[in-house]
RNA sequence: GGGCAGCUGGCCGAGUGGUCGAAGGCGCACGCCUGGAACGCGUGUGAGUGUUAAAGCUCCGAGAGUUCGAAUCUCUCGCUGUCCGCCA
């Protein structure tokens, strides 16, 4: 969440920054004024909470000295209703400043460039050279249909249009990989976590996906539970509401879960093939450190991430976000793209970002600076998709005929 | 799914209508003591909001109610434990 304070004392400043990520200057003045009107709220139903309490206070002294209370209780009674009153107007004066706070983006990083969309995103490096074939490389899902790895139609057939079955290499591809970069990762110091895929709304707020996002996700009513679209939610969320000892940070996890997406607003795209399903898997990094540990930390998280490619053989490049593409909570992103021969583009495979304080601010994780409660940083990564490692192995991998080789540093993992 | 018990500060635990944000203990921090340590002694030690600082306000699982006044009484919900049933 926004720093209220601070767009409280630096108004300009801050409206700045967030009008590059297209938020309207009139909502960041609503913003300002509801803020305002909250604390005059507080103001006077405090002052005459204050009352209230010390008229009740002197109630107990009356009544041990056997005084008369038929005045004081007159008194009380009236102030009653002009508390209840204030309290009403506090409070719908909290919620009209939360529900708009709440869906206010964070600011973006003075590094972030402008852009509109995808388009102007900047590369910052290349890493392996772009193989070359003696014939037109296929796409993963006209491989498939040679290899049989991926059942699209069984898919479909048993839960509806996205969903996909991985079959006999397929699957255990995907076993191995998932071992693989959950390994690797976990050498670069990352504890494994095994958490649950299904979070309450308190988490979702937490990392930023409500109250915008809500028709992304898939929610089990009855129990008022959501299906995780990362596992960046349930990492993140371990540490809600607790004051972390500073010698614990930075903390680094990695996490292995299935993710669910709706995907509303993407019908059309990627309609071939396993790029964009509703149920997929992802390998994650999360990470929460001391403010001046997060850039080192965040470099850390993609280094991982672009190093278990370079493992695989796959050529890709890091791309730095621009301010149009750049996701709700984040302060600034760096994704990992991939190139797919069958697509000859470069496909996003990765995504790390460091939201600074804003996940933290609505989490509440904090951590105690000498004597002070500070927010810590929040940063997540992929490493990687495990779906689109796959893609792109297949890609990379092809033969002419339509096998596909299995990389090296997987063999071991698939008993070859 | 049904029965019973519980939910208080980092932890344990007292408090059953006012002077309670909350005794006592443990832990932790600092100081004294010591060659150094243990022991002992002393002081301090929840969060949020607010303020130059304070005062004030809010928080004893959550919400609602009774009352001038609720950690304390009532109701609803949640969670934890446990017994029974079911089950990977």
């Amino acid at each position: 969440m926004l720093d209220l304070k601070l767009l409280q004392k630096d108004f300009d400043g801050v409206s700045k920054e967030l009008l590059r990520k297209k938020v309207s200057i009139e909502l960041l003045e609503d913003l300002k004024k509801k803020n305002e009107e909250l604390k005059q709220a507080k103001i006077s139903f405090e002052e005459a909470q204050a009352n209230q309490n010390a008229m009740s206070k002197l109630f107990g002294t009356y009544k041990r000295e056997g005084k008369d209370i038929g005045e004081l209780k007159a008194k009380v009674d009236a102030n009653k209703i002009l508390v209840e009153e204030l309290k009403e107007a506090q409070r719908v004066a909290q919620e009209s400043l939360n529900s708009l706070a709440m869906s206010v983006p964070n600011i973006p990083d003075e590094s972030v460039p402008d852009g509109e969309d995808e388009d102007e995103n900047v590369e910052i490096e290349k890493i392996l050279e772009i193989p070359t074939f003696s014939f037109t490389p296929k796409e993963h899902h006209e491989i498939s249909d040679i290899n049989g790895w991926i059942d699209f139609e069984r898919g479909v057939k048993i839960a509806k249009s996205r969903f996909s079955v991985l079959k006999d290499t397929g699957a255990r591809l995907e076993r191995a990989l998932i071992n693989f970069m959950l390994d690797f990762n976990r050498s670069r110091g990352f504890m494994e976590m095994s958490v649950p895929q299904l979070v309450n709304p308190d988490a979702l707020r937490g990392t930023g996906q409500l109250p915008k996002f809500e028709d992304d996700l898939y929610k089990v009513e009855d129990d008022n539970l959501y299906l995780i679209p990362t596992a960046e939610v349930p990492l993140t969320n371990l540490f809600s509401d607790e004051i972390i000892p500073e010698s614990q940070l930075p903390i680094k996890m990695v996490g292995y879960t299935s993710c669910f997406r709706k995907e509303a607003g993407s019908a059309g795209r990627d309609t071939k093939g396993i790029i964009r399903q509703h149920q997929f898997h992802k390998v994650e990094l999360v990470s929460i450190t001391k403010p001046d540990q997060s850039e080192e930390v965040f470099n850390d998280m993609v280094s991982c991430a672009s190093d278990i490619l370079s493992a695989l053989k796959l050529p890709h490049r890091k791309v730095r976000l621009c301010t149009g593409d750049l996701g709700f909570s984040a302060s600034y992103t760096v994704d990992l793209e991939v190139w797919l021969p069958g697509q000859n583009k470069y496909r996003e495979i990765s995504s790390i970002s460091n939201t600074k304080e804003f996940q933290s601010r609505r989490a509440k994780i904090r951590f105690k600076d000498q004597k002070k409660n500070v927010f810590t940083h929040t940063l997540n990564g992929s490493s990687l998709a495990v779906g689109r490692t796959i893609v792109a192995i297949m890609e990379n991998y092809q033969k002419e005929d339509g096998n596909v080789e299995i990389p090296e540093v997987l063999k071991p993992y698939m008993g070859l």
